[in-house]
DNA sequence: CAATAAACTGACCAGATAGTCAGCTAATTA
DNA sequence: TAATTAGCTGACTATCTGGTCAGTTTATTG
């Protein structure tokens, strides 16, 4: 059902945020596409590159304001400190995140789930590779604006899937191998698409990804890991 | 042969560095166990965490000094600026990375070799996760400080290695899978569990990793992999 | 058209930071 | 032992940083 943050997430779930910005959140009398709503989107972009470039810490206000070009008392204006900002840029990341990603359900069978689920983790890989990167940051550095929401969520996760891949070795339609372990195998290879994408490029000696690209890992990740977990060939 | 690193490279083949630290390098008057080389053990150790932590730009040099129990005036004596540091713990991490690396020949054929790879990369993931954080959170900032090495060295190795894979396809010792995409697939999946300890820990609900815990991991990703090749089942 | 509220910003400040340096102490050497 | 060198450090500075705030401009409302 839910990858990691509940559907209703915009009731923020995370640790610490109080008051996320200092507006009056929804009742805002602009109609949309109003300068409010462009500039908090330019600032969140500009946030998230400066802060995957510079991690947390290293990030400053100056640099995210310069680079959405608004003066940083703007910024802090819509955000009224660094941290408020990471946790707009962590939220939108986590929320994207439990959107786009697949579901494994029953129903599908192991062939089809584990297609469905390689195939959206790929293609958010390639087209979100920012959100991967600021949560593989935030994980590596001991997840320290994560916590509660790691517990809570994600670990629920993976205990009902791994029901469902149990249950479906149980009735022979897959190889008894430990879905814990299998569910780490298809996040790390797909995400590694994200995190790692400097290091493919180079390896590949290539400027950028493209389209070709995703298709083709999916393709290679799919065959592999179905013959992995005994369904092919 | 050489996973990332010449084995030379004592003779520093990174970026930038002109003088490492300023002193007068190998011979020095000290037996061995002297402070200078102490005090420097216990500086890169505590600049390790702090660059974990706080990435390079959020590290200070004064917190590196305090974790290492010496006044910020002598880590500046031993390495002359914060990226004097930074670039020694990147090298030691290399070298380590390097030394420790299993390598993949073609007379053990694949599935000795795999095993082999595998069995490596899950120990050094386990006995040292900050190598592997360091050199993830570097690539993943856009390996600013690695880049000669990365173009250079790396692409070689895969590309090395790949003809290996190739050659055992088309004697029919292996499927004929695209051996990047499995070299990438290796490395994600055993990496992971250091760069992710944090998230695994927290999903299984575990304070620590134990001994068997590297042990399970090497039996499961062995034996998934070498039925994605199809040298088992 | 006031008057009220919301949006915005230049200028400022207290604290933190990287790096320097003069001068100290301890070790080595002649 | 005297002289020389290496090891070490407190104190300092120029710069940067997050965050505030008084005051201005712009929008909304009655």
């Amino acid at each position: 059902m839910i990858y990691c943050l509940p559907a209703d997430t915009k009731t923020k779930k995370l640790t610490i945020d109080k008051s996320k910005t200092n507006m009056n959140d929804n009742h805002s009398p602009q109609k949309k596409g109003s300068i409010r709503v462009k500039s908090q989107e330019k600032i969140l972009q500009a946030a998230q590159d400066e802060f995957i470039f510079n991690g947390y810490k290293g990030a400053t206000v100056q640099s995210i304001a310069d680079k959405a070009g608004l003066p940083k008392a703007n910024v802090l204006y819509y955000y009224k400190n660094k941290e408020n900002i990471y946790h707009a840029v962590l939220e939108q990341t986590l929320t994207m995140w439990d959107q786009g990603i697949g579901d494994i359900n029953y129903e599908d069978g192991p062939k089809l789930a584990v297609e469905k689920f390689i195939a959206v983790k790929v293609n958010m890989s390639f087209l979100y590779p920012k959100a991967s990167k600021i949560y593989a940051m935030e994980v590596i550095q001991g997840a320290q604006h994560l916590k509660e929401f790691a517990r809570t969520y994600q670990r629920k996760w993976v205990r009902e899937k791994s029901k469902i891949f149990q249950q479906w070795a149980n009735e022979g339609k897959m190889l008894a191998i430990d879905p814990v372990s299998l569910i780490f195998l298809i996040w790390s290879s797909t995400q590694h698409y994200a995190d790692f994408e400097t290091q493919i490029l180079t390896i590949k000696n290539r400027a950028d990804y493209e389209q070709e690209d995703a298709e083709q890992v999916t393709q290679f990740l799919t065959d592999f890991i179905l013959r992995g977990i005994g369904v092919i060939k």
